[in-house]
DNA sequence: GTGAAAGCGCTAACAT
DNA sequence: ATGTTAGCGCTTTCAC
C-alpha cells in the first residue's frame, strides 16, 4: 500500500511559513522569486521528500510535455535506432516519451492513438502498420490541433510532415547493382505493397529492370510474410524455380540472410550462382557469410529529424515547413553480390 | 494550437440534463446506472467528441493504471519479446506501459526511475543496467509502497521478487555439452560480471570444467564489450591463441555468430575444429551457417510472468509471494556444436 | 517579491 | 438510480 501521506507544496509552504504559490514558483525557478527563498524551498523539498505531482501540473497547465510514438514493432534493429534518435532529441528538449506498438494491426494502431490522445500527448510520431490503408483515424488529432508526424512507413498527405528515405531510389539502386553484376533473372522478395516503404522498393526494382531493357516478370516477385519466423521457406520457393534466378533483391535483411543460408546449404553458391542484396543494414548483415550487400537505413537520424521537426512545430518555430523530408540512404556493397565480371 | 474548448463531463451533463457524477459513472459503466442512461451518456459523449482527461482522473483516483518498464536496451530480440509479453498481460488487465532505456548506464537508470516515480507509475518492472552495483536508488520506491519487480538482470534481495532463468545451470549445460562433444580447451566469451546473468553463465562454465576434471584457465575467458558493433575482434583474439581452443561458449549469440563467420573465413572449421555454443536464441542463430547451438531464453514468458506478478501485487492478491521465480530455459543443440564422436 | 483565491476535470462519500 | 459536494495538487491571475 502506498503511504497516503504525499508531501505537497502546501506542506512545504507550511514548513517555511510562506504561501503555496511561492513554493510553486520557487520549485519552477520563477525569476520573480528571491534567490534566497528559492534555495530554501528547494532545500525543504529535498529534505521532506517532495515529488511533484505531474498530473496536477498537467491538469492545470493543459500541457503534458509528452510525445507519443506509435510504431509497428519494437523488435528490429532499425526501430530501436529510430527510438534512440527520438529519445535523444526529446530528452534534450525536456519531453518525455510514450511508446506503443501497433503489432502491424490498424485496429491496435487506432486504439493506441486514442490512448495517447487521452493521455494528452502534445504531439505524435507515427510509423504506420502494414495494413493501414488511410489515415482517417488520425484526422481528429489534426482537428484538435495536435501535431502529427509520420516517419518511415507513411501515407503522404498535405496535412502532416513525413520523414522518409527514398525507397524507390534505393530499390532502383539495389536492382541496378545486381544488373551491373551481370544478373538478368532477379527475384524480388517484397513486403506488403500497402506499406509505402515496400511499394517504393518494388517500384524501384521494376523501373531498374525496364531501364536495362528487361521485361518485368511477375512470377519473380514473392510476397511472403516478412515477419515469418520460419526462415528458409522463401528460399525453398526460390530453389524450386526453374530456371533458378541469378539474383535476389529482398526488402529486408532477415529474409536475405535466410535465403543465403538455405541456398548455400543446398550447394548454390552466393554470389556466383545467385547474388543477393538485402535492405536495412541489420546487425546480422555483417555477421552472415558472405557479408550481405544491403541498403543502409539511417534510423537514428530519422528519429532525430522526426523528433526535432515535431518539437519545432510544438514551439511554433519556422520549421521550413517542408511536407516531406527525405533522409539519405546508402547502398553498401559487400560480398554477397560482388561478382567477377563475366 | 489546440482548441481551447475541451468537452468535459459537465458539457455532457448539461446536454442531457443530468449530473456530472452520473455522467462519470455512466462513462465508467458503473453498475448502479440504468442501462438506458448509460447508453444515452455514451452516445452523447461520442457525438460531442468527448475524450476523458486522464490527468484529472489520475489526480482524483491517486492511481494511474500505468506500469513503468526500465530496460537496458530496446534493440535486442530478447528485449522485444519480453516487452511483448508484458504488454499482453498489462493490456488485458487495463494497464498502460511507459518504457524507458537505461542504455546500460546506472545514471540514466536512476533518472528514468525518478521520472517514472514522478509520473506516479503504479509499479515498476526493471532489468538492471550492466554497471548497476546496488539497488539503493530503488529504496525510496519501496518506502513509498510502490511495488518493484526485477527481471532478467537482477540483484537478488529480500524485498522484491525477481524473475530470472537459471543462468548458472544454463552456462553449465552449455559447457557440459561442449565437453561431451569432446572439447577440452573451451574459451568463454563473457559479459560484464557485475551483471547477474553473465556472472551466472560464467560460474556455470567454471563448474562444468571442474566437474569434468579440467583445470580452469583464466586466459581462456574473454571480457569483450558485448555491445561492440565491430564483430570479428573477439574472433581475432581467439585465432591468435596458441594452441587454438576446440570450443567456444559465448554469453550471447551475436558474438558467437561473429566468431563463427570470422573463424570460417580463416579456414577454421566449425564445429570440427572449434565447436560453438551461444546464448539467447536470437533470430540470427538460425540463419547463420552452421546453425548455432544456443540457450533458448523465454522472453515472452518472462515478460508475462513479470507483469502478472506485479499486477497481482498491485491488487493485493495472494501471489504465492515467492521471492525468486525461475523460468525454464532450454539448450537447443544445432550444427555449430555437433561433432562426430572422436 | 509574495499571497489569496479560483479552477483545471474528474471521482467518490454521502445523501436522497 | 441519481444528485450534491468536496476535494485531488498544482498553476496563475490579480492584488498588494
Amino acid at each position: 500500500m502506498k503511504d497516503s501521506k504525499e508531501v505537497t507544496i502546501y506542506d512545504i509552504a507550511k514548513e517555511l511559513d510562506i504561501s503555496a504559490a511561492t513554493v510553486s514558483r520557487g520549485l519552477n525557478d520563477h525569476p520573480a522569486i528571491k534567490k534566497e527563498t528559492r534555495r530554501k524551498i528547494h532545500d525543504a523539498a529535498r529534505r521532506m521528500g517532495y515529488q511533484q505531482n505531474i498530473f496536477a501540473s498537467n491538469l492545470r497547465k493543459r500541457k503534458t510535455n509528452t510525445i507519443g510514438v506509435v510504431i509497428p514493432h519494437l523488435n528490429s534493429y532499425f526501430t530501436s535506432t529510430v527510438i534512440a534518435g527520438i529519445e535523444k532529441v526529446a530528452n534534450q528538449a525536456g519531453y518525455n516519451l510514450i511508446i506503443s506498438q501497433s503489432l502491424e494491426s490498424v485496429k491496435k494502431e487506432k486504439a493506441n492513438v486514442n490512448t495517447m490522445f487521452n493521455s494528452r500527448v502534445d504531439g505524435l510520431l507515427v510509423s504506420l502498420a502494414s495494413d493501414t490503408e488511410d489515415i482517417d483515424h488520425f484526422q481528429f488529432l489534426l482537428q484538435k490541433g495536435i501535431p502529427l508526424i509520420f516517419f518511415d512507413r507513411v501515407i503522404e498527405n498535405p496535412e502532416c510532415t513525413c520523414i522518409v528515405i527514398n525507397n524507390f531510389q534505393a530499390g532502383y539502386e539495389a536492382t541496378k547493382h545486381l544488373l551491373e553484376q551481370g544478373c538478368r533473372r532477379i527475384v524480388h522478395v517484397a513486403g506488403s505493397l500497402r506499406s509505402s516503404v515496400y511499394e517504393g522498393r518494388y517500384s524501384g526494382y521494376k523501373q531498374a529492370l525496364t531501364d536495362f531493357g528487361l521485361e518485368f516478370d511477375p512470377s519473380l516477385v514473392l510476397f511472403p510474410d516478412l515477419r515469418d519466423t520460419e526462415p528458409g521457406k522463401i528460399a525453398r520457393t526460390i530453389l524450386a524455380m526453374n530456371p533458378l534466378p541469378d539474383g535476389i533483391f529482398t526488402a529486408n535483411d532477415t529474409s536475405a540472410a535466410a535465403c543465403i543460408s538455405e541456398l548455400r546449404r543446398t550447394g548454390v553458391s552466393v554470389p556466383d550462382d545467385v547474388a543477393v542484396v538485402g535492405f536495412n543494414n541489420d546487425l546480422l548483415s555483417r555477421v552472415i557469410e558472405p557479408a550481405l550487400t544491403t541498403v543502409h537505413y539511417p534510423g537514428q537520424e530519422m528519429g532525430e529529424v522526426a523528433a526535432r521537426t515535431l518539437i519545432n512545430k510544438l514551439n511554433n518555430l519556422p520549421n521550413d515547413s517542408l511536407n516531406t523530408i527525405v533522409i539519405q540512404h546508402e547502398l553498401l556493397v559487400r560480398d554477397s553480390s560482388k561478382r567477377q565480371k563475366k
